[in-house]
Formats: structure tokens, C-alpha cells, sequence
DNA sequence: GTCTATAAGCAGATAGAC
DNA sequence: GTCTATCTGCTTATAGAC
């Protein structure tokens, strides 16, 4: 055994900032411009590297891409447990449209990476949404169907509810330059995803109300 | 002058049905992979033709880009003038809504062409989109500020309304087959899109009853 | 209108020096 | 970890024969 620096196995704090920055990178241009639409060499050039320098970190563009997919994965999980953890219905849909509101305004890209590869027929993912996204979805319908049984709101179809406030809320994210553009401005403000926030809950709850 | 077959300015009906079916296939292939996923041989090699038959018919992949965005424009354009045309706002909700569902139905390509196209900022149409579209929008949220004054509706913010429809029914063609992988099943069906426009349109027109 | 040939450049990935 | 060099293949586009 010997006390050679492990650096293979536990990279310095610089190599992970530097994965770090290579990711949101990759994550940004991803979202504009899709998988096949990205090259190696447009990601290092923003980040003053080699191409070369970006397979050392990951053996493939596929697996960077994948890696960028992951990541989004992880804060976008943590975030949806809204409505199952809600004690009583109207404070599930304010903190779930809250939630995905949030997300849109503060990983965009990230949204937008997601939304590509599903467009594209989600072909480097669908495990991954079929394992995680899929149960959630239906814990969540459940919990509705739980709520209209008990009287505490009204029976709607609660699967294509979900995919109104999942497709209404995300949209702040993928088409947010189309929104500021036919509103005059030049990128959306935090007084319209206020606005959005409004009205996105105020709707939803009035055609659950009882 | 001559009697010649004057095959440059006026084509054959074979060469017409030959270009319609370049747009169609170059509108399914750019709908899923974008504008630099797509190469103009795969998209010669389904129609079993030459990339520089291709090039023939437009000069340059950007041209034949251009042509199947104008092409779905136009079908588009023609479907939207649901709200303004109405006499009141119920009926308007029903038929707008109606008719952007069937066009995520009957033309899902088409629209994700657009969405694409717009994820990516606009780069190729943003001044079509400017000059067409945008007015569509303003005229849209007048006829509702109408409505509401005269006390017929409910007054909330039209334009985010606006963006929530639009959003919600054209994610039935963008993400149709996440929809129909979260619901098990291979493809979207009649009913599925009948289950969308009763959940659309009800909680659209609750919101705004008075 | 369709073909072959070819230009000129960029893609992802690998090998090996340091 | 980072570099240069290189392989292999695909990209859009043009030129010119038929």
C-alpha cells in the first residue's frame, strides 16, 4: 500500500467544480439545441477546454448527456412530493404549481433538456421516467381519488388534471422566450410567474371545489 | 414564343406530390430531432431519393426548414380565429379549445416543429412568429377584456389564460407519448383527447363564470 | 430532373507523449 | 490530467454529365 495521491478514486474539489461547470454547460446548450444538436467541442470552447478534455471526464457524449439527465432528475424528484405529503387538497395544489413553478424559474434548462428527449421519443431515458416519474403520477392520482371519496372535492379526471399543471407550469420554462416576446419584454419576471402562480392555483382549485 | 413545356414555372402534378411528400417527411423528422439533428440524407433515404434530389427542390436545408414551418403556419393560422369569431365566451372556450386539440391530434409534427423551433429561441421564424401570431394573442385577450366588462365573465388575467391554453392542449401533440406511456398504453386514442377537452374546457369556463 | 463526383468541413472517439 | 495527432465517418453544398 502506498500514499500516492488516490486521485482517480477521490477527486480534488477542483476536478468536481470543473465536472460541475462542464454540466450546467452541457445543460444549457442541451436544452436550445437537443442531443444530436450539441457538439463536444461547442460545450469546451464556452468552458476554454478541449473536447479531448471532456472525454477524459466521461467516456462518451451520450454518457455526459445521460449525467446532465440524472442531475435534473435528482433536484426535479425532491420537489414533487407535494401533493402526497399535503395534509388536505387545496394546500397540495398550491404547493405542488408553487413547486413546479419554482423549478421552471430556476432550472429552465434543465426543464427544457427534459422536455427534448421526451419530444424525441425519450430514447436515452424512458427507463428512467418509467421507474421514477410513473409511480409518482399514480400515488398522486390516488391521493385525489382519496379526497373526492372523502366528499373534500369534486371527482374530475384526475391523470389529465396532472398533465394540465405538469404542461401549464413547465411551459414557463420551455417557452418562456415565446411568453416575454408577446408580452413586450425581453425575459419573464418574477411578477409573472407571480401572476402565472395565481392563476394557474385559483383555476385548478375552482373546478375542484365542492 | 415557344410552346415548350414550361416545367420550371408551372410543375407537373407528380412533382407537386413529390415535394409534399419531402415536406411531410422532413416535417416528422425535425418535429422529433430539430433543425441540426436532422440530416438531409435521412431524410432523402425514407423516400428513397438523393440528398441532391433534395437540394433540387430547395436550395438549401434552411429553405426546406422554412417551407415546412410556413406550411404548418398556415394550417394553423386558419384554425385560430375560434375566439374572436365567437358571439359569447362560452362558446369560444368549446371551439378554441376544440380546435387546438384537434390540431394536436390530427398534425402533432407540426406543432412540435413549432415548439421546438421556439425552445430554441426562435433563431429561423421569431419575426413570423412577431408579425402573425403576437396580434392573434392581443386580439384574443380584447375580446375576454370585453366580455368582462360587460360583465358576462369573470375577470382574471386573460393573457396567462391564454398561455395555459395554449400550453395544455398543444402538450396532447408534444408530449403525447409520455401521456400514453404514463397511462400504459402505446399511442393516445379518441377518447383520450375527448377526456382532455371535457377537463380543459370545464376548468377553463368555471374560472370565468360569474 | 436525376445522376456521379467531389469539395471542404465538422463530428465523436482513440492512441500515445508528457 | 492535459496535450497533439490521427482515424473514420458524416455533414451541406456545388459542378457537371446525361
Amino acid at each position: 500500500m502506498t500514499v500516492t495521491a488516490p486521485a482517480a478514486r477521490t477527486p480534488r474539489a477542483a476536478t468536481l467544480r470543473k465536472q460541475e461547470a462542464i454540466l450546467a454547460e452541457a445543460e444549457r446548450q442541451f436544452a436550445r439545441f437537443g442531443f444530436e444538436g450539441v457538439s463536444l467541442d461547442s460545450i469546451a470552447t464556452v468552458l476554454d477546454l478541449s473536447r479531448q478534455n471532456l472525454l477524459y471526464h466521461w467516456p462518451s457524449k451520450e454518457e455526459l448527456y445521460r449525467a446532465v439527465l440524472d442531475s435534473v432528475m435528482g433536484e426535479w424528484m425532491a420537489n414533487m412530493n407535494a401533493i402526497t405529503e399535503a395534509e388536505e387538497p387545496k394546500a397540495a395544489i398550491q404547493s405542488y404549481v408553487t413547486a413546479k413553478l419554482r423549478f421552471s424559474r430556476e432550472r429552465p434548462s434543465g426543464n427544457a433538456v427534459f422536455t427534448r428527449e421526451i419530444m424525441a421519443g425519450a430514447p436515452r431515458y424512458q427507463d428512467v421516467l418509467k421507474a421514477q416519474v410513473m409511480p409518482l403520477l399514480h400515488a398522486d392520482v390516488e391521493r385525489f381519488e382519496g379526497w373526492a371519496a372523502e366528499g373534500l372535492i369534486r371527482r374530475v379526471d384526475f391523470t389529465h388534471l396532472m398533465f394540465l399543471i405538469w404542461s401549464s407550469t413547465q411551459a414557463y420554462a420551455d417557452l418562456a422566450p415565446q411568453f416575454a416576446l408577446y408580452m413586450g419584454k425581453p425575459r419573464l419576471e418574477e411578477a409573472d410567474f407571480e401572476a402565472a402562480r395565481e392563476l394557474i392555483t385559483g383555476l385548478v382549485w375552482r373546478s375542484l371545489e365542492v
